[in-house]
Parts: C-alpha cells; structure tokens; sequence
DNA sequence: ATACTAGTTAGAAGGATCTC
DNA sequence: GAGATCCTTCTAACTAGTAT
C-alpha cells in the first residue's frame, strides 16, 4: 500500500528540475494578470495557439499561461460551486484573437469581487475618514471622536482605521539586502507594508488620482501597477526546509490543544530556526487553519458514510492525500522516539519530493534514543531520514558539512553531520532490503 | 502600537487524464 | 506507452478587521 502514486514519469528530455520549474512559475505581473482575467472573462478554455499568442502578448511563459488558466478555472469553480460554462475554443487564429488588450479602462467590475467575512467601511465613510488622514494623520482622540460621531463608526474603529492606514501607507526604503540565510534563504528585513486593492478600479488610480498622496486605495494600486513591470509586491513562496518543518511540528504538537505558542515561544523557534518571527507565525496559523479545516472535512465525510471500516478508510485517504492532521503530527512525534516503524507509519505531510530520477540514492533510516529527544543534532537527522528525498539529503549535508557535492556518499556525509553535531554517533549499516541506517546513540 | 483572528489569493506540486 | 496538458490540493503570503 503506497500513501502516493509515484511522479508520473517523464521522457530524460523532458525531467524538470525544481528550479526550472520555480523558474517556470516565476510570478505574473499585476498587468499580466490583469490581462488574463480580461481573457478568461471571454474565454474560459482557450486553446494552445490561442494560450500560445496571449504569452507572447503578455510576455510569458506558454505554460505558466497554461497553468494560470487551469488554476483560475478551478478556484472560479470552487467559489460558485458550479462547473464553467464553456463555449467551444475559438479556431486557433491569431489574427483573430485581437490580443493586444487596453491597459487602461479596464472594466473590473467585471471581474470576480473579493469577498471579506467582515464589514467594512462604507465608500463614504472612507473618504471623510481619508480626507481627515490628508490634514492630520495623527489626529486627536476628539477629532476622531467627532468624526467617528458624523459618520457613524464608533471611535475605537476609528482609532484602528487611522493605525492601519499609517501603517498601510507610509513606504519605507528597503534597506540593501539582507545576507541570505543559509537555511532559509534570503529575507527581507523590513516589509513595506501596502495595500493590495482588488476591489478598486484601475480608473481610480490612473485616471481620477494624479497624486499618489490621495487615497489609500488608489495608492495601493499605482503603487502596485508602478511595479507591474518588474515584479508585484507579493514575497516569493518559500517553503521552510525537512528540518525546519520537523522541529515547527514537534512545536505545533506541543501547543495543543490551543495550539496557539505564545509570542516567546515563537520567537523562540524563530531564532532556532533562523526563520523571520513573522513566517513562523504565519505558520502556526495556517497549520491551525488547515487542521480545523481537516477535522470539519473528516467529520462532514463520517457523518455521510455508514461505512463499517470507517477508521481504516480515514487512515487511508489521509495517506492519499499527505494531509498535515494531528494524527500527522503525532505519528511525527512518536516516530522519534519508537524508532522501529514500519513505512505505513510514516508520519504523514511528506513534503513533496522534487527527486524524480530513475535511480534513488540508498534511502536512510535513522533509530534514535528516546532520551535523546532534545538534542537539537538528532532531531534534524530524523527529520532528514524520515521526510526527505534522497536529493535533498544530499543537498542538506552539502550545506551542513560545507563539502563538494560530487565524491562522497550522501550516507558518509550524514554521518558527518552526526558526528559534528556531537548529538550522535552514526553506525552506518547495510539492511538486507537494500536501505542503510544510522543508528543515533 | 502591537498582536491577534478569520478569511482570501495564488504559486507550487504532483496525480489524473488526454492525445498521439 | 510516452509526453503533454489539465485538475486538484496544499499552503505561504497576504488583507482587513478586532482586541489589548
């Protein structure tokens, strides 16, 4: 029984590598995107030439066009809960597709509103509030008072707007960049902190706004649109590495039932892992997020099903979908200290491998004392035994133990890893099933 | 001012399906 | 059966609000 269906193999031609494909993926513009959704609004399936000329015009990759298209269909289909209405693709004629889109006026009242949960201020109410900004950002409690009285907000959401929108609307220059971590990567010391505003119109900044210093709103989008060219304001993903992940786990596991770690413990991990507070905050939430999600799923599909082997199914598809449950988290948790489990009870969330060769390097298996739990060195050699693919082993001990990836087996340079995180000491041994092991003391 | 919550967006990944 | 394309899921990064 395998949790996962093997990569779809691919012709050698045609193996991508991970960063030709973040390459790949390399993030469209506002403009671009823009652009797209005008298509989309005419045509939901465009066909390759047509996907073909609309790169072309838009300067992008005809693939990641391809892809932004399959992605845009989905989620408009997630939110109306409906299957897209799809007229036959137009015939494959460039001349016929009239490509070259306005760049200005564009309709978006046309395209898809964000929907908040929250209410929000009123157009209205906006502008007093902003034209209030204009004079005096740091206005006084009264005056807020007074305003918040005319308009029909109570003082304290006031009070927040103003907060939010020094916050929102000051930008600060970015600093020269910061040396990249070795770990995590390159990260931007200080965030400039703006708007997005889907839900204003283009017309609005370019048209009715000549200065940038008149609403919020608009700012944001000349702000955004400024940028269009080069890059949007939106941070590269990033992903937190095998390691990483193992130890926010093991600290997620630890935060229940709440999991909520306060402020310090945060701060805490974020140093360990030499991860910005912020990311490891992120983190958190979007974990706690993405269980309760689970668990409301899980508890919708077992009140709808009077299966008998109800338990095993659930177990089952979790495997399928590597899902990030507290079972997840708990297999993770027991798996450093049993150390005698078999695959089936490999902790759940793989991250994906980006290995796709046809020869896997030897798989590593690491046992490691149950007291031993704390030591910092163990505990990043099981994350690496147990969650990673053999490639980013390598990668891993080439980065820990600062040697030349090519001669030495990746084996060898765990052990050196071990041996340097005095934590352990590898006893490298061959299994009869072909995988070797690291035996932590 | 800062930390927090809830909800949203969109890039990345990989399995499923289609086409030849 | 190989390769291309599509679809779906996960989740990092984000916004807009509230609470302290």
């Amino acid at each position: 029984m395998s949790p996962t269906r093997p990569p779809t193999p691919r012709r050698a031609g045609s193996v991508r590598s991970q960063s030709e494909r973040k390459e790949r993926a390399a993030r469209s513009t506002a403009q671009q995107r823009k652009q797209l959704e005008l298509f989309f609004q005419r045509t939901p399936r465009p066909d390759t030439s047509q996907m073909q000329v609309l790169a072309e015009d838009l300067g992008m990759d005809a693939d990641h066009v391809s892809q932004w298209f399959s992605s845009k269909r989905c989620r408009v289909k997630r939110s109306s809960g409906s299957s897209l209405v799809t007229p036959p693709a137009t015939p494959s004629t460039g001349n016929m597709l009239q490509l070259t889109l306005p760049d200005v006026g564009v309709d978006d009242n046309a395209l898809p509103q964000p929907k908040r949960g929250k209410p929000r201020v009123t157009q209205e109410q906006e502008d007093a509030l902003q034209e209030l900004f204009e004079r005096e950002p740091h206005a006084s409690l009264e005056t807020k008072r007074d305003v918040a009285e005319r308009i029909g907000l109570t003082p304290s959401k006031v009070n927040s707007w103003f907060t939010f929108t020094r916050a929102t609307t000051v930008v600060k220059a970015e600093p020269s960049p910061a040396p990249s971590s070795p770990i995590y990567g390159p990260v931007r010391t200080l965030r400039t902190r703006l708007v997005r505003a889907p839900y204003a119109t283009p017309s609005s900044s370019a048209a009715s706004t000549p200065s940038l210093r008149t609403s919020r709103l608009s700012r944001a989008v000349s702000y955004t649109s400024d940028r269009s060219a080069e890059d949007s304001d939106r941070k590269k993903r990033t992903r937190p590495n095998a390691a990483q992940l193992a130890v926010l786990r093991r600290a997620f596991k630890a935060s229940a039932p709440e999991y909520k770690p306060s402020l310090a413990k945060r701060k805490e991990l974020a140093e360990e892992l030499d991860m910005p507070v912020s990311k490891v905050t992120d983190w958190f939430r979007n974990s706690l997020a993405s269980l309760k999600r689970r668990k409301g799923k899980n508890e919708e599909e077992r009140d709808g099903s009077d299966d008998e082997n109800e338990d095993e199914d659930d177990n089952e598809h979790e495997h399928e979908k590597g899902a990030q449950t507290l079972e997840g988290y708990e297999s993770a948790e027991s798996m450093e200290s049993d150390g005698d489990e078999t695959e089936d009870d490999l902790p759940l969330q793989t991250p994906r491998s980006t290995f796709t060769g046809r020869n896997p390097l030897p798989r590593v298996d690491i046992h490691c004392e149950p007291d031993l739990d704390a030591v910092r060195g163990a505990s990043v050699l099981v994350g690496i035994a147990r969650h990673w693919s053999p490639r980013e082993v390598e990668d891993f001990c080439n980065e820990r133990i600062n040697m030349a990836a090519a001669a030495v087996d990746p084996l060898q340079k765990l052990a050196l890893v071990a041996s340097k995180s005095r934590a352990c000491s590898p006893v490298p041994d061959a299994r009869q099933d072909g995988t070797s092991g690291v035996t932590v003391l």
